[in-house]
DNA sequence: GCGTCAGTCTTGAATGATTCAAGAAAACCC
DNA sequence: GGGTTTTCTTGAATCATTCAAGACTGACGC
C-alpha cells in the first residue's frame, strides 16, 4: 500500500473543509480499496483517532463531495454497491469475479488511455472510458464447482 | 432496427419454455434497447397480442433467465437502474450521458476482443471486458448550461 | 480570542429498485 | 390427457441510498 497522504493537505488542495468525518473516510477509503460503504462506516466508527461515532448519513455526504472532487472514485459493477478507491487519476481498470464479487486493479493494457476514441461516438462527448473485465478470481477458480 | 426475429425460437433454442411472458418482455426489449425495467413492463403490459397483465416480479424473473441464458445483456452504469439490449455477442459497448443517463451504442474501437487482455491480471480468468464511455450526448452539449 | 456565516453533520424518516416466499397455473414430455 | 417441473401471481420485505430540518462547527475577518 502506499504510504499514507496528508488527508488534510489533500481536502484543503480540493477547496473542501477539513472536517474529522472527511479525514476519517479519506483514510478509510484509501486503507481499504473497493470497500463498500457499510465497511467504510464500520472503518470510520472504529478509527480512534476520532470520537468514533459518525453517521451514515455523513459518510454518504462525504463520499459524494470527494467524489466530486476527485479524490476518490467510485465504482459499482452491475450487481454491486457503490465502492470507493483512492487511486485517480492514473487510467487504470478493474476486474470483477462474477462469483464473489472480489475486485481487483489493472493497469491499462494499452496504454496512456485506452479505447478512449469510440469508432462512432454518436455525437458524444467523451471524457473517460471506464473497462470492467469480468471473470474469476483466484480463489473462486480453484474452488470450482 | 433490425427486423424482430423469432423469438419462440430464441427461446426454444436457449432451453427456455416458451410462455407469453417471455415472449413479451423479449420483444419488448428487441424493441426497445437500453430500457430500464420499468419501462419494460410498462411495454409488456401494453402489448396487446396478449392478455395485459404480466407482474412486475415475472418480468424480473424473466429478465434473469434471459441474461442467465445470453438472449439480452444487462447493463449498469453506475448510478442508474438496471437496463437491458438484445444486441449480445457483437462485442460492442456504450456510452453514457453523465447528464441525462443516456445510452448509446458504440462498436469496439480496437477490433474484435478490445481490451480483453489485462496487463497483469491478478491470477483473474477474464472472460469479457466491459467498456463504458462516459460524456455528454448532443443534446446535453448543446444545451450546455 | 471572538463573532459571524456558510457549509457540514446528526437524527429520523422516506424512497424505490430489487428480491423473497408460497401457492396457483401453465408448458413440456410421454 | 396425465404427471411433473418450471414459471407466474400476489403480496410483502429488504436494503442501499436519498431527503429534510435543525444543530453544529470550521474558516475567516476583526
Amino acid at each position: 500500500m502506499t504510504p499514507a497522504p496528508d488527508f488534510e493537505q489533500l481536502l484543503r488542495g480540493a477547496e473542501l473543509r477539513v472536517t474529522r468525518p472527511r479525514v476519517a473516510v479519506l483514510a478509510a477509503v484509501h486503507a481499504q480499496p473497493h470497500a463498500d460503504t457499510d465497511a467504510l462506516i464500520a472503518a470510520v466508527r472504529a478509527d480512534t483517532t476520532q470520537g468514533g461515532d459518525v453517521s451514515h448519513q455523513a459518510v454518504y455526504d462525504v463520499l459524494r463531495a470527494l467524489t466530486t472532487a476527485g479524490l476518490i472514485r467510485r465504482i459499482q459493477p452491475s450487481g454491486s454497491v457503490a465502492r470507493y478507491e483512492t487511486r485517480v487519476g492514473d487510467n487504470h481498470h478493474h476486474v470483477v469475479c462474477r462469483r464473489c464479487g472480489a475486485i481487483g486493479d489493472v493497469d491499462c493494457a494499452v496504454g496512456e488511455v485506452p479505447c478512449l476514441t469510440a469508432s462512432a461516438d454518436n455525437g458524444f462527448v467523451i471524457d473517460e472510458a471506464e473497462v470492467i473485465y469480468w471473470g474469476t478470481c483466484p480463489d473462486c477458480s480453484t474452488a470450482r464447482l
